[in-house]
DNA sequence: TGCAAAATGTAGCCTAGGGTACATTCGCTG
DNA sequence: CAGCGAATGTACCCTAGGCTACATTTTGCA
């Protein structure tokens, strides 16, 4: 009966066989590209709320930053330090926010993504509103691949 | 030309009016939405790892989810011990993790979300490697609403 | 059965990103 | 043009989630 007892190491090795599961470093890969997106994350909400408040209203404050995304003065002003550091936004003590070339890209590239996932979602059937909500957390997740069928699909949509 | 010129206060408060954008407080709810859900991202997707792993070798051991979740085993079990403290999982020092009911149902609804967005994804022409990686950081971000639009649209597609 | 390798755990470090409490500066208005 | 309220900045604290280096325990095999 020993024989026919799996021991735990291959039972562990039975893992790599499983047709079921993607290999291991396959998966390992996907979650290592997906926290890497988490990092940018901010940097594009940030670039795009402040490219927003600029058109808008002529300059990014931090309270006006902070009241839309939704946290404390102190978060903004830290997260814009960070920023600065890596090149996104210029500012001066007690002085408003301004991007750099950088940002402004980031900024650009951030309204785009979330533009065309909006679209997508709500020529899907998704209601505005819930769109609105899907869209800020999915747009920095979505690959160029995706994103161009979504536009395939918005385009089609539009000469239905 | 002083009454032409507007003050800071004054442009800030056009913000206010903007028909561009949408109002601050909106705007601040959808990202603490957003914000709210990164938290549960973890939970999630090692709630689904350990799932797999019980599955496809009778037990999830540290080790197998560091391969798999392309980090550290410390990594891995210090996010254990907080599982463990939220509920999602139990462990005894140097013995393989279990969930509980709560995470066994934490692991199916991940695995549901993710299989449906995958699915989807597929079936709008995605390839299917592009697929497995965007459905990971979707996944978490769909409302239940969306998800539902998108069971739709496979079935659709499924007829066709 | 004992030992080496593998797995697990501990200590300590780092960054990001959130907060409160308080200090400082700005800018509008009386 | 002084002062008050708003905006900005500083100090310090917290959690999550990474890491390396090292300690300890299991476990399978020679």
């Amino acid at each position: 009966m020993n024989s026919a007892k799996q021991t735990k190491r291959q039972r562990a090795a039975a893992n790599k066989a499983s047709q079921a599961l993607l290999r291991p470093e396959t998966q390992a890969r996907i979650h290592r590209k997906t926290r890497s997106a988490h990092g940018e994350e901010r940097s594009q909400d940030y670039a795009e709320t402040i490219a927003d408040l600029i058109d808008a209203c002529g300059e990014a404050r931090a309270t006006d930053i902070a009241k839309r995304l939704g946290v404390t003065h102190v978060t903004v002003i830290k997260t814009i330090a960070r920023l600065q550091r890596d090149g996104v936004v210029t500012t001066r003590p007690y002085r408003s926010i301004f991007l750099t070339e950088q940002g402004r890209k980031l900024a650009e590239e951030a309204r785009r993504r979330h533009a065309i996932v909006l679209e997508f979602l709500i020529a899907l059937g998704v209601k505005p509103e819930t769109a609105a909500t899907d869209s800020e957390g999915i747009e920095h997740h979505v690959s160029e691949e995706t994103l161009e069928i979504f536009q395939k699909f918005i385009r089609e949509k539009r000469t239905t």
